[in-house]
DNA sequence: AGCTTCGCCTGCTTGC
DNA sequence: TGCAAGCAGGCGAAGC
């Protein structure tokens, strides 16, 4: 499922080939998959992409008259990169709902099998009352976090998927944070704000190194070339239900959390 | 208002 | 072996 790490690989992977390149044509279906209210794709044609950038977990696209197109994967959206005047290349056609053609015979496909994802196309976006989402861990502090943390009874996990605290992370890395910085996902946001500044850097951490490994290919994610990522051989408890905890040997434990599959070491995350 | 559950959706896994 | 139920989960809406 593409969280930051995910999403960041997939925007440095078209910012290169696609800054600066005219929309030529835009197909999109069905038309569940716009978000409420958005303008439709066909109002990008003739407008230049002037930037590809990541915020939470969308891909934007900034455009040359002014416009934005924001792109959310949901659990198993992929952005893949074709090149039209490439006869040799075999794209599938299953769960392509998405078509955008660009000068320069560039095609970005949006395939969705599960049709989690969304896109909004409007002439401007406010992020935070637009798409509801907070900084992402590397745009804000320590106290922040601590402030929004206070008071709430909510288990720590469910507040890190909340993209409204902070924007970015999901069930992988959220598992992944909360290992790294020993805290039990089940405890309370309220009795977690004393760890605000270690769980703040422990994102930090894990999503710097997923980047390096261009994110974690658990079944769908792919790179815009098809590749995919590295960091699903990294995780220390995410997938890795009744396995030795790396740091002490304890079995890693699965339970529901608010409803999500959460992995943690019962020994060493108090 | 805060928190949890539900529904959307398909494909893989599990169990009979 | 084959089929059906179970499970996975991001996110918004509904429910408590």
């Amino acid at each position: 499922m593409p969280e930051l790490p995910e999403v960041e690989t997939i925007v440095r992977g078209l910012q290169r080939p696609l800054e600066n390149r005219r929309v030529v044509r835009a197909r999109l279906r069905p038309t569940g998959l716009y978000r409420r209210s958005s303008l439709r794709v066909g109002w990008l044609v003739g407008r230049r992409i002037v930037r590809v950038e990541r915020v939470g977990k969308n891909a934007v696209f900034r455009f040359d008259p002014p416009g934005i197109m924001t792109v959310n994967l949901g659990m198993t959206g992929q952005l893949l990169l074709f090149s039209s005047n490439d006869p040799g290349h075999t794209a599938p056609k299953k769960h392509l709902h998405g078509r955008f053609c660009l000068e320069g015979n560039l095609e970005l496909r949006y395939y969705d099998a599960r049709r989690f994802g969304y896109i909004y196309v409007a002439p401007s976006c406010d992020f935070a009352k637009d798409l509801h989402i907070g900084p992402d861990p590397f745009q804000c502090d320590a106290r922040y976090l601590k402030k929004n943390l206070e008071g709430r009874k909510a288990p720590i996990k469910s507040l890190l998927l909340s993209q409204r605290i902070v924007s970015g992370l999901g069930n992988i890395y959220a598992d992944e944070t909360l290992f790294d910085a020993r805290v039990d996902p089940r405890t309370r946001g309220g009795r977690a704000v004393a760890r605000s500044r270690r769980i703040l850097s422990s994102a930090r951490r894990i999503l710097e190194r997923a980047i390096v490994h261009r994110g974690s290919t658990i079944r769908d994610y792919r790179q815009p070339d098809g590749a995919e990522g590295g960091f699903q051989h990294l995780h220390a408890v995410y997938g890795r239900k009744g396995q030795p905890c790396v740091r002490c040997g304890t079995p890693i434990k699965k339970i529901v959390l608010s409803g999500r599959g959460t992995h943690f070491c019962p020994s060493c995350q108090s």
